[in-house]
DNA sequence: TTTTTGTTTGACCATTTGATCAGTTTAGTG
DNA sequence: CACTAAACTGATCAAATGGTCAAACAAAAA
């Protein structure tokens, strides 16, 4: 019998692999064969340890969404606008960076109108997203940034980040670039931070 | 025999609802029996029209990417960068509105790497971009518009567009929406330029 | 009317695909 | 070693899918 760490590794390697294939697919274009191949399995394998096509899309759903509530979790109030947007960013790019795969079957999914997100957008995002626009109305009414539309902000600076990796071979192909390298991912960071607190009057630190 | 008009219109009526199903399913995932059955015909009518599901998607490719084409190539040079923003935007977000499949497939196709897109990239899109680019270079020397990354801000105008079309399951339901109307799309338009506008530093005419 | 040309469609086919299952292997346990 | 339970997999299946085809059909031309 394998040991417990064995099968635990092997149905990582599966869950790694079919994030893949459904991230380029979707789920209805993914195929299964393709995913054992790619892990070196038997499809036989595959199923054992996933009962179904759909059983399995949700476990790598599960995985990416409980990673990303972790992530975001921790961006809680912060004094200044200035580092909160800096956090925000730096941790929405590096996420992008780090698992591209995650944003792209998350876009995949949204855009399919989101048939097993449903509840996750009411009771995760949703939260958070209330959250986020009071916190930045708080600051709005406190003179600390410019009025204007928080809902939009938000939906701004998540569709700036988000562009890097689902658009990545867009990206890529009119900078010229081969890959989406730490040296692009920091200077894409600072040109948001920059651009956004510009546009909300928030001063520089480095330029006070 | 049906006249040449009928058999136009047929095939007319078979690509807007191709596209539909290509937007939500992607290439793979799409099925020709569903397509059929939206336009009421059956599947060898439509096989009759289009020999192939692969030709039936660069057919429905061909006339987003066109009509696109046609859309952007008129918003040429402008003496003032406030106008050419308003315009850049309200035609990007005019067409989101109008047509947010299109933009949902053109997604789908650069999530999954742009296999069917290489050519169009680099011949129509590159050069577009790079034109761009350099008016943009061209008011940041002249003092014009802050200095900044024209590339990234060319990329951030796409994004926060695009968003509403690739995203609008999620934006609907963040913002208690039932639809995309005009009223959201001018909203959205106003508050995009304001927010590029300040951040470029040029003035609301409005407020001159 | 007859011919011809383009269109329509039900029946059919080969392949692919998700899924099942029975038999085998593997490794931990007494 | 013998026993057991979990893990593995080749063979196989039913359904779905893209695609073909020949016969039927409709309308313009002769």
């Amino acid at each position: 019998m394998g040991t417990l760490s064995d099968t635990q590794a092997l149905q990582d390697r599966l869950l790694t692999v079919a994030k893949e294939e459904f991230a380029k697919q979707g789920l209805k274009g993914a195929r299964l064969q393709k995913i054992a191949d790619e892990a070196q399995v038997p499809k036989a394998t595959l199923l054992y340890h996933f009962k179904s096509k759909t059983v399995l899309y949700q476990r790598v759903l599960e995985t990416i969404l409980s990673a990303w509530d972790e992530g975001f979790e921790e961006l809680t109030i912060d004094a200044e606008p200035e580092t909160f947007f800096r956090r925000l960013i730096d941790t929405k790019i590096a996420s992008v960076r780090t698992d591209p795969l995650a944003s792209k079957l998350f876009a995949q999914e949204i855009i399919q109108g989101a048939p097993h997100l449903d509840a996750h957008l009411s009771q995760q995002v949703k939260p958070w997203f209330r959250q986020q626009v009071s916190i930045l109305e708080q600051w709005m009414d406190e003179g600390k940034i410019r009025r204007t539309d928080p809902t939009r902000l938000i939906f701004l600076i998540w569709a700036a980040t988000q562009h890097y990796a689902d658009f990545q071979a867009q990206v890529l192909t009119l900078m010229n670039r081969q890959e989406f390298d730490a040296e692009l991912a920091t200077d894409t960071s600072s040109f948001l931070h920059e651009f956004i607190c510009n546009s909300l009057g928030i001063m520089d630190p480095k330029l006070r």
